[in-house]
DNA sequence: TATTGTTATACTCTATAACTATA
DNA sequence: TATAGTTATAGAGTATAACAATA
């Protein structure tokens, strides 16, 4: 009986048995439905991470969001600016440290993710409807087991 | 009883309920310790999954490899380059089609192939050490199920 | 007409280093 | 001296459109 594992002598060679390689052409699949689900609302799967971050955890600052979200500090300037300019985020200097923004969600950003979710939940219907829920649950489960990956 | 599926009040608020996201922390993690795994090699992801699928398919042409691997034929042409430059692949006109290139692997390229193979299992038994094998089984599995990813 | 490879181009994501202003 | 945010920059991955040579 032949297995995944064993697939050495599919057209992928070796590489098929890589749990990288399925890793990554899976994320590459749900990244390209991903900004389909979401055509026309100017959001991205960082955006709307970053999003998500701050609206439950509102007063946070970038670097914190970064840490969650392993987005460097840098790389957080041009997106949070996106997401004020969009009128998605407001930022006011932090109370206690003038050195930190103090972000949370404005009202069209929580409408926005409200928006966004409604379309990821179907997005993500759509690319796991091969699995039961059962296998869904495992698959969330065995994703987060995954070494290095600290969120 | 809290799970995964209901972990609605993390720090990351209803991102951390999508898989999509897991997929995507998952794969960066997997990425960037691959890249680790292969310093000094000069090989990168796409350059080893090319080299693997011209190993098992000898005489196929880019826009074939490009094909099973996801990679379009434009992008694939620069890394075609990269690979011969550095020796591992070589290249001819096909004798069947002449506007067609026929790939093969040369010495150099199998040695290669061989020598990341061994730093990428270590690194793959690495990243997955949370995992028992029955779990590292299911997980690639799951993964093959998802939607839209042909190959 | 369709297909293979090619060029040009652009956008996103990510990474590093150096700077500023506060702490 | 350490930290929050910033700027500049570079590399890698990916996407589209248009072209030449060949089928």
């Amino acid at each position: 009986m032949a297995t995944a594992a064993d697939d050495t002598g599919g057209e992928l060679g070796l590489l098929g048995e890589l749990v990288g390689y399925h890793l990554r052409r899976a994320s590459a699949a749900f990244a390209v439905d991903f900004a389909r689900a979401l055509a026309g609302t100017g959001m991205r799967q960082v955006l709307f991470g970053i999003l998500s971050v701050v609206s439950v955890n509102p007063g946070i600052n970038q670097g914190a969001v970064g840490t969650h979200l392993g987005i460097q500090r840098a790389n957080m300037v041009a997106l949070i600016n996106e997401l004020v300019e969009m009128g998605l985020l407001e930022r006011k200097t932090s109370d206690g440290d003038r050195r930190a923004f103090s972000l949370t969600a404005s009202r069209a950003g929580s409408a926005m993710l409200a928006e966004c979710l409604v379309r990821i939940r179907a997005h993500e219907a759509e690319m796991l409807s091969d699995l039961t829920p059962t296998e869904r649950t495992r698959l969330m489960e065995l994703l987060t087991k995954i070494r290095g990956k600290v969120a």
